[in-house]
DNA sequence: CACTTGACCTGTCCGC
DNA sequence: TGCGGACAGGTCAAGT
């Protein structure tokens, strides 16, 4: 679900909204969503304060006083809504419905700060998880100890992109991209929207790439990821950011959600198939295969 | 070891 | 209307 774009946005609403704050209390429903034992949530989430907020490939990392921190991952339904103690009235807020109704049925983690406002973890298919994890041991723990370098950091190259990529070469350059290890952040959506803009077919094997394709594809995903945090991400159903607002990245996707419509580029048709198990969105005119695929 | 597929969940949409 | 199946933005374990 949310990508980097997403998660993103939620950690720049965040930021402005709860650092500061001193958590007067959790709670959730389902353990797969949260646990954590009465001494662990007493000594180092009660009283502690939001220090800071940060990313991590598509986790989110809510930073306390007490030397932990709440790390956040909201795979494919999950929401993040911050609500203040006063509520809303007047209507006309796009995001006025959600943000009177929480608590529904969706939402298995919450809570509540010293000023009285609250957060609302909602994940309607409990694939999402928050863990208590020590602040100095973050990049040591599952997760986290795996993933690749951060492709909007200043420091991530045309040539790291390609040298990561080849690690595994004899795959589809849409599975490598959704390869967190490979590259942190990037999902079905921005793979496929960074694949258009690169003129590269999602089922290209990575070593049939030649440098120049590195050097666009890398540029695309840049362009793509940040574009996106500029509309807010994107949402298809479930994702909305920090304020409970929906972004608006897919009115401006150029194959993602469009098959059968045109291409932008060059007036074919955008199709859609399965790459990597997932649903891919191309255009077969400017995307082309380097031959012919075999059996 | 490299790579692919199923499982984890709930909800929605589409065809019959 | 109802029912079955496919599908949905992610990741991991288990399979080949």
């Amino acid at each position: 679900m949310p990508e980097l774009p997403e998660v993103e946005t939620i950690k720049l609403g965040l930021s402005k909204l709860i650092v500061g704050l001193e958590i007067r209390g959790i709670s959730s429903d389902n353990p797969k969503s949260f646990q954590s034992s009465e001494s662990d949530i007493t000594n180092f989430i009660i009283k502690a304060k939001i220090i800071d907020i940060r990313r991590r490939a598509k986790a989110l990392l809510i930073e306390l006083s007490s030397k932990y921190t709440l790390a956040i991952h909201l795979k494919m339904t999950g929401q993040l809504v911050y609500i203040g103690s006063k509520k809303r009235y007047g209507g006309g807020h796009p995001s006025d419905s959600l943000i009177n109704s929480l608590p529904d049925k969706s939402t298995r983690v919450t809570i509540t700060f010293n000023n009285g406002g609250k957060l609302f973890f909602n994940d309607q298919r409990k694939f999402g998880w928050i863990r208590l994890i020590p602040t100095d041991q973050i990049n040591y723990i599952n997760f986290f100890n795996k993933l690749g370098p951060e492709p909007l950091d200043n420091t991530f190259t045309w040539r790291i992109l390609k040298d990561r990529l080849r690690l595994r070469k004899n795959s589809t350059i849409k599975s490598v991209l959704l390869d967190q290890s490979i590259v942190a952040g990037i999902g079905n959506i921005y793979a496929d929207e960074s694949l258009w803009g690169a003129k590269i077919h999602p089922a290209k094997l990575v070593k049939y790439l030649k440098s120049n394709e590195y050097i666009n594809l890398h540029k695309e995903i840049i362009y793509v990821l940040n574009l996106s945090i500029e509309k807010g991400g994107s949402s298809d159903k479930n994702y909305v950011d920090a304020d409970g607002k929906k972004g608006s990245y897919l009115t401006f996707s150029r194959v993602f959600r469009r098959e059968g419509q045109i291409c932008p580029r060059c007036d074919h048709l955008i199709l859609k198939t399965r790459v990597a198990s997932r649903g891919t969105h191309y255009c077969p005119y400017c995307q082309r295969l380097p031959r012919k695929p075999f059996k």
